[in-house]
DNA sequence: CTTAACTAGTTGAACCTTTAACCACCGTAC
DNA sequence: GTACGGTGGTTAAAGGTTCAACTAGTTAAG
């Protein structure tokens, strides 16, 4: 039973139709990720995490981004990045600089090197983010359901920290 | 630049509405499942896989699943699985048996303090998905978000190993 | 009935993420 | 100028997930 079980009084159960559209996105939820990062892996070495990461400094002026926001843009804890930009550091696809006008501020900037891998690895990526996600929708749809996903992301993140809300 | 650099000979980018909704959608994919391991974790001290894993557990007929079968319901891998029933009978929530059927199957058994852990935990978590999910969405616009899920999860995952899939 | 191939599940090691503690620096107030 | 709360970032330890190897049982073929 669980969802239609007996406590009615105190928290309204799901529905039929709305616990399908949950479990369906609860599916989305796990298997979207899933299916990204084994592309990147397969194809690039790489997980979806780094690839925003490189992606994220590669569009930033000068390619460089201090850590704090490079965290945020990339949808990622501070700690997270510092330990995926030591390890990208280490592959030569980034490196850190101390920032000039605030000695606490660390800069992570995208090398040459860093700056090809994202071009060789970026073609992948968006066919793969096509295939999976823009093109089942017809273009109505497709602008549609960005609205509906940025109403819920209004709701799940007030702050507005993640790059492309409205 | 990034998306919109050189090479739209080979790979189509996406334009400025289909990146924005990507955006959304990326960050969606990391934001409410943190939402809701919050939640889960704070008020229940499970992860909501672990959570997922008995609320499928207390579905079943006689709260009994093979392994393998909770695995796919509950979005996960069998190792995963595996190492996460380890944890959840050390809890007492889990039993495992043999199967008698099938030597090799292992039919996971919630165990009366299991239910209740259930009983106990399934309102907050409903509540946190009405207000994260649910409630913000009208309705109509739910029934659509709902539809537009299901086509995107038919394409991630054809093989319809979700529950909740058409 | 014996072998081969496959399925179900477990396990240990490697890896990644989170958590919490920590250092260094900035800004303000006294 | 110096004390203090707050910000930016790093790190070690703990915990969870994945990967690959392994056991055991089933099914099909010869």
């Amino acid at each position: 039973m669980a969802y239609t079980g007996g406590v009615e009084s105190e928290a309204p159960w799901l529905d039929a139709d709305q616990q399908r559209t949950w479990l369906r996105l609860a599916g989305l939820l796990i298997k979207l990720p899933a299916a990204l990062d084994t592309q990147l892996q397969r194809d690039a070495g790489v997980s979806h995490f780094e690839y925003m990461v490189l992606s994220r400094l590669s569009e930033a002026p000068n390619r460089t981004l201090r850590m704090s926001q490079l965290a945020e843009l990339a949808n990622g804890s501070l700690s997270r990045l510092s330990h995926v930009v030591k390890r990208l550091e280490l592959r030569g696809w980034v490196r850190r600089e101390p920032c000039a006008e605030d000695g606490r501020a660390t800069n992570a900037v995208l090398t040459e090197d860093g700056w090809e891998k994202v071009v060789r690895t970026a073609p992948g990526h968006v066919a793969t983010v096509r295939s999976l996600v823009v093109d089942p929708l017809t273009p109505a749809e497709l602008a549609r359901f960005g609205d509906l996903v940025g109403t819920l992301l209004a709701k799940v993140d007030p702050d507005e920290t993640c790059p492309g809300q409205p």
